[in-house]
DNA sequence: GTAATAACATACCGATTAGTATGTTTGCGG
DNA sequence: CCGCAAACATACTAATCGGTATGTTATTAC
């Protein structure tokens, strides 16, 4: 890796840690500089203005790390509703990278630049529409071996599934921890009636 | 209503419907008075800061309007499950201060406010504990009235249907429109298992 | 009517914002 | 080792931010 690409990565990560717990709106480019040993200069040499880093932000970080969090767990899996609740467990109570009070950072950024950046809604449509098309791709090999009832809509319970997450990121913010196991035995009731 | 009173509304009025489109944090208090025929003296004779006003505008706009889509239709129901997804249909596709694309102002500022600013965060916090509680009764009455399995944590329930309304009215910023059908479908189905 | 106070308007302030213009250094090919 | 572009650093700008200080007008009490 040579320098240069390696002072591109340390803009990108400093900005998705500070986005992360801030916002975009609320995260400035000085913030995001200041903590490193870089200025003006660098960031603007790697990124033409500030929604073009927050666009490499969220394709080069933020999608790489749901796949492999939410969509690679699920892929191939032989037994889909375990997969997708053992997968919400470990993404929701395991995974060192996420904070409860802080959601997850692709839910965040849809929650706030869905209506104002464009350009920013569809690489978080993109997203997004994976983790979809995993759940759903998950149901419907379920429903190709039987354990899952054929006559089930596979992309309508996948929505349903990802309105979950989505949800249970965000009330996480407002109501603390506990409601995470909640959600999560309420999921588990949740796929039983899928089968 | 005395002249001052309607100064202070007026505030609170273009300040929600700026704040619902666009942010708390990229709303400025300059654009709010902008279209009125206010000035900054009117600002900050009626509000201490900015932060008081959005205190004030999640006590005296958005919670009565919660109460009044959300709360009130689910109060002394004879049909619980029933009455939770008319709620829902109606919230959803019928009321007309809500558009798809800008999604919902409480569950904006919960995912916006909960982790930067605490006044803020507590007043979110009981505009959805009334909401949480409003599904929960509603459940509540439905099991002492045999309709709704008695062995379901009511509390638990309402929790997921929550989780589900902050996830659909995130995810239809996202998606658009169509996920609301979707969402609602799935509802009725998971409605249904509960009794 | 006439103070006195409530209810604003006007003008300003320091801090912060994204972005630019222009320098300086670093690394690498020949 | 030398030249030249890549990879930065420094210094600046105009605009905007929340907030204040001070003025002016409207209302009310007596």
């Amino acid at each position: 890796m040579t320098k240069a690409v390696s002072t591109r990565l340390t803009i990108l990560q400093k900005a998705l840690t500070l986005i992360y717990r801030q916002g975009y709106g609320m995260t400035s480019i000085d913030t995001i500089l200041a903590t490193t040993q870089l200025t003006k200069g660098a960031f603007f040499y790697h990124f033409r203005n500030k929604e073009e880093m927050g666009l490499a932000l969220i394709q080069e970080l933020i999608k790489p790390a749901m796949e492999e969090a939410f969509v690679k767990p699920l892929a191939k899996s032989s037994q889909p509703t375990q997969a997708i609740y053992t997968m919400m467990k470990q993404l929701l109570l395991k995974d060192p990278f996420f904070e409860v009070q802080y959601g997850c950072p692709a839910v965040n950024l849809a929650s706030e630049l869905s209506a104002a950046n464009e350009p920013l809604h569809q690489a978080l449509l993109e997203v997004m529409r994976q983790c979809q098309q995993a759940v759903q791709s998950s149901i419907e090999r379920g429903q190709a071996t039987g354990q899952i009832r054929p006559e089930l809509q596979a992309d309508q319970a996948a929505d349903f599934i990802l309105v979950g997450y989505s949800g249970i990121r965000n009330l996480g913010k407002l109501f603390g921890r506990s409601c995470y196991q909640t959600y999560l035995r309420e999921l588990k009731r949740y796929l039983q009636t899928l089968t």
